[in-house]
DNA sequence: CCTTGTTGTAATTGACTGATAACAAGCCTG
DNA sequence: CAGGCTTGTTATCAGTCAATTACAACAAGG
């Protein structure tokens, strides 16, 4: 099968990361198959391992992409109030794109990988500090920030929080404590 | 090569138990090999089959005992003292027993699978509810406790807290915060 | 002692999966 | 328009892995 559209490598690339993206938030590292994300992506899976060299690779540019955009989430929150009420506030749009904490949780989770938790710890140090950096929290604010995120991210994979979530008496009398 | 000592079916479920808690912890649900559960357990992989039914039953276990542990220590630490910062410096036992939030966190990463998901949010809202019915803590203040809690256990998946810590000085910095 | 249930293993299988190799077709450039 | 570089596929492999089957050893009770 001939494919319908040429597009550079740098272009195919970025489509398939977003599918991979896509992807391993559903499915995790282990979990999800180059085959999937090249359905997801429309091409062939020899083209995916072509593309990024191994699915480890892969992963990694999948982490380094939601992180990526996560800080720049928090760039814009900073832009518009540097404060760090504020900036809790963007949380929901974090939870809207559901996929860039569902990867971030799954790095966690490979992090047993030194590859793998090399790059993890690296990208959430430098969230860490950016969130220092652009607030001027203290560390124990800034902790606090973060783990009020972590907490969400977890709820999120398990689909309590977000869209569409499971409904669930405690995990909706959590959900509330979220919004001030 | 026939078995050294013989035990109940019993018997030997809990040390195959004890050895998926462990291999689960490292490796998470799709990446740890029921051979790999086996060899820890020091039995063969038919047989860890035989005694669990599938490798999706086995981690359904792995993550109820821990659950059961986790209440447990709540439940010591309540009834020292029934006061949620009482509780919260037993967050160190959780952290000596690094398995325990480490399965708990590949749980919520497998919570994509139903059956999977429907387990741990069951579990987790039931810690939840414990933490609460111990403590008689607001919903604002049991957020704030698990919400840190899930911060240690990622930090203990990236190997930044718990024993042997790969040395950071922002998450030291982190770190610190917690004792209070 | 024998026979019946239980504990355990060895052998195997069938499906899957990441990766490689070989090839094809399109596009630019001289 | 010829030649080479890039984009993409098909075919295939070598390894892995959960699960099944069949069998073996052992213990206990009659």
């Amino acid at each position: 099968m001939t494919p319908k559209v040429r597009l550079t490598a740098k272009e195919r690339g970025d489509e398939v990361l977003r599918a991979a993206v896509r992807a391993f938030a559903a499915s995790g590292y282990e979990g999800t198959k180059t085959d999937e994300i090249a359905r997801l992506a429309g091409v062939s899976q020899p083209y995916v391992i072509r593309l990024f060299g191994t699915k480890q690779q892969l992963f990694l540019a999948a982490i380094r992409s939601v992180c990526d955009r996560i800080e720049e989430i928090f760039r814009e929150a900073a832009a518009e109030s540097p404060e760090l009420s504020a900036l809790g506030r963007n949380y929901e749009r974090l939870l809207a794109e559901r996929e860039l904490l569902l990867v971030l949780l799954h790095g966690f989770s490979a992090s047993g990988d030194p590859v793998i938790g090399d790059c993890v710890r690296e990208r959430f140090g430098s969230i860490y500090t950016l969130i220092r950096d652009l607030t001027g929290a203290t560390p124990e604010q800034a902790r606090e920030f973060l783990s009020a995120g972590m907490l969400m991210t977890v709820m999120s994979a398990m689909q309590l929080l977000g869209p569409d979530p499971i409904p669930m008496p405690w995990a909706a009398e959590i959900a509330k404590t979220f919004d001030n």
